[in-house]
DNA sequence: TCTGGGGTCCTAGGACCC
DNA sequence: TCTGGGGTCCTAGGACCC
């Protein structure tokens, strides 16, 4: 058995952590640059404000039915989850973090009451942490997704739903829509629906050699999950990490190659701080640049650029996406994105040493490292000077609530009898 | 004016080798 | 010139997830 332990609408649940003057009202919260809704609590839901649907579009309806937006505020999110998965931690013998907001718990081998621990959990979590969790709990994790949806959208279950026995997963199973189970997306319900498959059970229960014929071995793997025979290992994390990718829209757009070099350098600089958090070197990357989507005359063009060895040196590679830039800039064009994506990432103390290349130095090495530690601590202080002239173009986060866990000057102050405590 | 960002896995098809 | 099977590796694109 497995248990899924997810937390209730997360962006909008932390911004009213420490708002408790939010609680009950309805909250949205932005995608960078505040272009998309990406998150809503259940009272934004309930007002029928739509997912994914551009801000500009929204802003007025929002402010009309007094709904709180709040452009997202990654630190403060990352930093209550790992308050919230070192609790869990204490919870069961081994967990594994799935994403910012949800976890597998391994109990196998417990004799507990599940349902009782499964209330214990949603107590603690909201009393330390302030955050509405539910609990899922089933025999495979693609089980315990169900649970967990299930957990979600009944309201008597309380946030709690444990599919333990046959009965109780064939009741669940035969009303719970083909379209939320998990792996199963757009594009596959239509598939299978065209074959008369719309429910879990039908999916459960549809020949597996069928399955993997006319649609792949994954629908074939979830089928059977369903079934309760686990296809997907507890711990399945990619061994190695395969790319580190960062994209972003610019704040408006560029039509000057200077600024699009700054910001991509930017980019890179983000990027290869996460490659060496991962003690890796990159060999190949990819740089490029777009104008909007949504216009005409839309551009897109990319550099792939090898470098002779393998290396973690922001300043060597930064004059490399600098020049790629500069070859593949048209004037005239309007870019509103660029993006630097990491592949073919070696593993710093191992990997295909070549004899003719020089290795990247031990100086340089050191010198990132130092760039890391002074920016882990102060605030990105350090930085590639090209990248100075970026702020014009640098993500609005127009309606921010403030780091009130991760930063000294913006943690929240408790008056009591009108004094500060 | 303003339309998210970061990932993974699988498959099919091409190139190449024996 | 035709004919054959089997295998690996790589890449692009599709689909999905949070």
């Amino acid at each position: 058995m497995y248990a899924l332990v997810d937390c209730e609408t997360m962006y909008a649940s932390c911004e009213a952590v420490f708002r408790p003057d939010l609680r009950g009202k309805p909250i949205v919260v932005l995608s960078n640059n505040d272009g998309c809704i990406v998150a809503m609590n259940n009272v934004a839901k309930r007002l029928g404000m739509p997912m994914f649907e551009p801000y500009f579009k929204m802003k007025n309806e929002l402010s009309k039915l007094g709904v709180h937006v709040f452009s997202s505020n990654y630190e403060l999110y990352g930093d209550l989850s790992s308050r919230i998965m070192d609790t869990l931690s204490t919870f069961a013998a081994d967990i594994h973090v799935y994403s910012i907001d949800e976890a597998f718990l391994d109990l196998r081998g417990h004799a507990f009451d599940k349902r009782q621990w499964s209330r214990d959990i949603i107590q603690t979590i909201q009393r330390d942490i302030g955050m509405p969790v539910r609990v899922g709990i089933g025999k495979t994790k693609t089980l315990t997704k169900v649970a967990n949806v299930v957990a979600k959208k009944v309201a008597r279950a309380k946030g709690v739903c444990c599919i333990d026995d046959e009965a109780q997963r064939e009741k669940i199973l035969k009303i719970f829509p083909l379209s939320e189970v998990w792996g199963i997306g757009r594009k596959l319900t239509m598939r299978l629906g065209a074959e008369g498959i719309t429910t879990a059970w039908q999916l459960a229960e549809a020949d597996k050699t069928y399955l993997r014929k006319n649609f792949s071995v994954v629908v074939e793997r979830t089928a059977l999950e369903l079934q309760g025979t686990e296809c997907i290992p507890f711990h399945d994390e990619p061994e190695d990490k395969k790319q580190i990718v960062v994209s972003r829209a610019f704040s408006k757009p560029i039509t000057e190659v200077k600024p699009l070099q700054a910001l991509t350098v930017d980019y890179l600089s983000k990027a290869m701080v996460k490659l060496r958090k991962h003690r890796l070197l990159v060999e190949t990357l990819v740089v490029s640049a777009s104008s909007s989507r949504f216009a005409d005359a839309y551009v897109s063009h990319h550099k792939v650029i090898k470098l002779a060895v393998p290396s973690n040196d922001t300043l060597a590679i930064s004059n490399k996406v600098t020049e790629a830039i500069a070859a593949m800039f048209k004037p005239n064009s309007k870019y509103v994105r660029s993006m630097v994506c990491l592949s073919e990432l070696r593993d710093e103390g191992f990997y295909q040493k070549d004899l003719l290349a020089e290795e990247q130095t031990d100086r340089s090495m050191k010198l990132m490292a130092v760039m890391d530690e002074i920016n882990k601590h102060h605030g990105n202080q350090v930085f590639i000077g090209s990248t100075g002239i970026k702020s014009d173009w640098a993500m609005a986060r127009r309606m921010k609530s403030p780091n009130y866990t991760t930063s000294w000057a913006e943690l929240p102050i408790i008056k009591c009898e009108g004094r500060v405590v």
